[in-house]
DNA sequence: AGACATGTTGCTCA
DNA sequence: ATGAGCAACATGTC
């Protein structure tokens, strides 16, 4: 499920909860896959007794600090979510991990197992998260790089390309969908086939979308939304895409389905043409 | 029953 | 060497 804006829900879910408590107790289901890249004994050493200091979100990953030098590092993969419950929580089946302060449990639960955990110790955040790349809202991401970047992979659709985390960190299956459908690019269109003009709609397009689903979903400030997906504009792609049948907000023509770059794709015929 | 799922990785082939 | 395409991962839901 989650992409650039519901990691943020989820890392604010946990934050606006339990940031400053102390974790008193810690909970693993141990599956191998989760937590393959792991040192339990040690999680539990730099967590327990650690006070969860502070958390961030970039692509779809997110670090939480626990102490000065403790960091946990969550991706959710397809089916991950993080949720808040009372201290006494017991974990169902799928839960993986639970942090337990005084008055919360935090609870990292994932059906599918395509999550990732990582523990790490020391005064810095740790490698693979400071190389994650620059953020779709950031200066960083700019269109001349965006340009380099589609003429690299210019025979791969652009759908696929919209897909690649090392250019678009966060972007996922539906913000891709959304983003060429505002933009009315063909999701086939081989990337390198986009005129200078509709690179600069693309690019500006990922930060709408980026911008737009992180207030809509994750909300602003220290609001956060009751449910995901409740605060979605009504005329987004997103909320027909689903339901077969489904009809183009803006057109009010059928939207098409196929397997583009090897995900289910969604788009506008009579919006976005080929070539 | 069978298809499908908002993600990533590792393999094969060009 | 580089890049495109696809199967695999594990489990739930329609």
């Amino acid at each position: 499920m989650p992409e650039l804006a519901e990691v943020e829900f989820y890392r604010k879910r946990w934050h606006l909860a339990a940031q400053g408590e102390r974790v008193v107790a810690l909970h693993t289901h141990d599956t191998k896959k989760l937590l393959r890249r792991l040192d339990l004994p040690a999680l539990r050493r730099g967590l327990v007794g650690a006070v969860f200091q502070d958390s961030v979100a970039a692509a779809k990953q997110m670090l939480f600090r626990f102490g000065d030098d403790s960091w946990l590092g969550i991706h959710l993969g397809m089916s991950g979510e993080l949720s808040v419950a009372p201290p006494d929580h017991v974990p169902r089946k799928h839960d993986h991990l639970v942090l337990c302060t005084a008055r919360h449990a935090l609870v990292f639960s994932d059906p599918r197992m395509f999550g990732r955990l990582e523990f790490h110790r020391g005064p810095d955040a740790p490698a693979w998260w400071t190389k994650i790349a620059p953020a779709l809202l950031s200066r960083e991401f700019t269109v001349e790089a965006v340009a380099a970047f589609l003429q690299r992979r210019r025979r791969a659709p652009i759908k696929a390309v919209l897909l690649m985390q090392e250019q678009f960190p966060g972007i996922g299956n539906w913000m891709a969908d959304e983003v060429l459908w505002r933009a009315a690019i063909h999701p086939r269109r081989l990337a390198g086939s986009l005129r200078p003009a509709e690179v600069r709609t693309l690019w500006r397009e990922c930060r709408r979308v980026a911008r737009i689903a992180l207030d809509a979903i994750a909300g602003r400030g220290r609001s956060l939304p009751a449910d995901l997906n409740v605060g979605i504009p009504k005329s987004w792609l997103f909320l027909h895409r689903w339901r077969p049948g489904g009809i183009c907000p803006r057109t009010r023509t059928p939207l098409a389905y196929a397997t583009i770059g090897g995900r289910t794709t969604c788009w506008s015929p009579a919006r976005q043409r080929l070539r």
